[in-house]
DNA sequence: CTCCGAACTTACCCGTCAGTTAGTTACCCG
DNA sequence: CGGGTAACTAACTGACGGGTAAGTTCGGAG
């Protein structure tokens, strides 16, 4: 009784169809946040069925968790190590941004991911997202501080803002790109050099 | 046959239970998104049923739209005389920010609404948030282009990622305000003229 | 050729939430 | 006192989304 559309397997291995839909929910979540997701939108933008993606990856909670540590893991590393070039100016700090265009070049929207205010405030999610915060707040609040310090202004209040400044910053300059895609991470890095001479200079 | 629970009127004059509920609801909205805003949770919260929200706004849309307007029409008012207080110099941005943070001090979360991710994209809401927006928009758009020409340095996308930035930076010092609720007004507002001259002396 | 297991699907269950219906309670005006 | 009206509610409906059960297709091993 075949019927007319192609019905079971379609022999795609599994460690390769897992990787295509990782990538398309990377967009899904980034475009309508955890909450908002759907599930059989994510299946039917990859051609397959809800139920392949609960085989694999058990529930929305771990498809989100996979996508999570994929996305947070090599981002972090990277500006890790960005760190390292950084001193007390202004203008270092685009060592940090260019470390940030280009682990996202090859999917820029993956940023959302880490800054999704839908996510569970508990479980799993919560506690890998919170890590993933806790880190990159960390790199952040250490440049607030030595930043500060090195004008003589070392109140804990204003440091504690100006991280949160410099992460919307960051954050907005994502969303920019996300919104001009010409752009490419060079060109990004080199925008902000510029625009951190205008402020400062 | 009186039930126990008191059931049916309380008396509230319309008005008044309109004002309340609204206060509910940009609490709500706030914390939790237009989209991943309960109705009956903000009915519970007000103290009165579902059913009533409905009789007085109609639909969710409705109170969202008549909360969002409450929040938009004084914000922008204060904003557009801000304006007029401004030059060419980055410390003058502190009069823009002043304002936002005396208009957003009665309901500090109301800040939230304008930039909601979870809004519909068409409808009555898209419109008068994107009117919002756009109006917010052009106000920090031309600050940016007239700081950027003022430096000598007139590229149009610059200037539209500057903006970007500055909105950015505004969203998060009201968010890093949400979070340290006793800070005031004011105290926001000297805090802000610390960092810019920390930053640009 | 037969059987097993991996890849995949259709059709369903169940909870939640926006929105509705059909009222009940209490005040006010005659 | 009687009736109209404003304030208010319990209980329902329909749609939608996460999650599951049960079954189908196909390649490959024995």
């Amino acid at each position: 009784m075949s019927s007319g559309a192609l019905v079971g397997t379609k022999g795609v291995p599994r460690a390769e169809r897992e990787q295509q839909i990782i990538g398309v929910a990377i967009d899904e979540f980034a475009a309508s946040g955890y909450a908002g997701a759907s599930m059989v939108v994510i299946a039917r933008q990859a051609g397959i069925s809800k139920p392949l993606i609960y085989q694999y990856f058990g529930s929305k909670e771990g498809l989100y968790l996979t996508c999570l540590h994929d996305v947070a893991g090599g981002l972090l590393e990277r500006l890790e190590l960005a760190r390292l070039q950084e001193d007390d100016s202004v203008a270092s700090r685009v060592h940090t941004l260019r470390a940030i265009f280009e682990a996202l070049e090859p999917q820029r929207s993956a940023w959302q991911l880490l800054y999704d205010s839908t996510m569970p405030t508990s479980g799993q999610i919560a506690d890998a997202a919170l890590e993933y915060q806790a880190r990159t707040a960390a790199l952040a609040a250490s440049g607030s501080e030595r930043f500060l310090r090195s004008r003589g202004r070392g109140d804990a209040l204003d440091a504690s803002a100006l991280t949160a400044v410099w992460m919307g910053m960051v954050n907005s300059l994502v969303s920019w790109w996300l919104a001009h895609p010409n752009e490419t991470a060079e060109d990004m890095t080199l925008r902000c050099y510029r625009l951190i001479a205008a402020v400062i200079g």
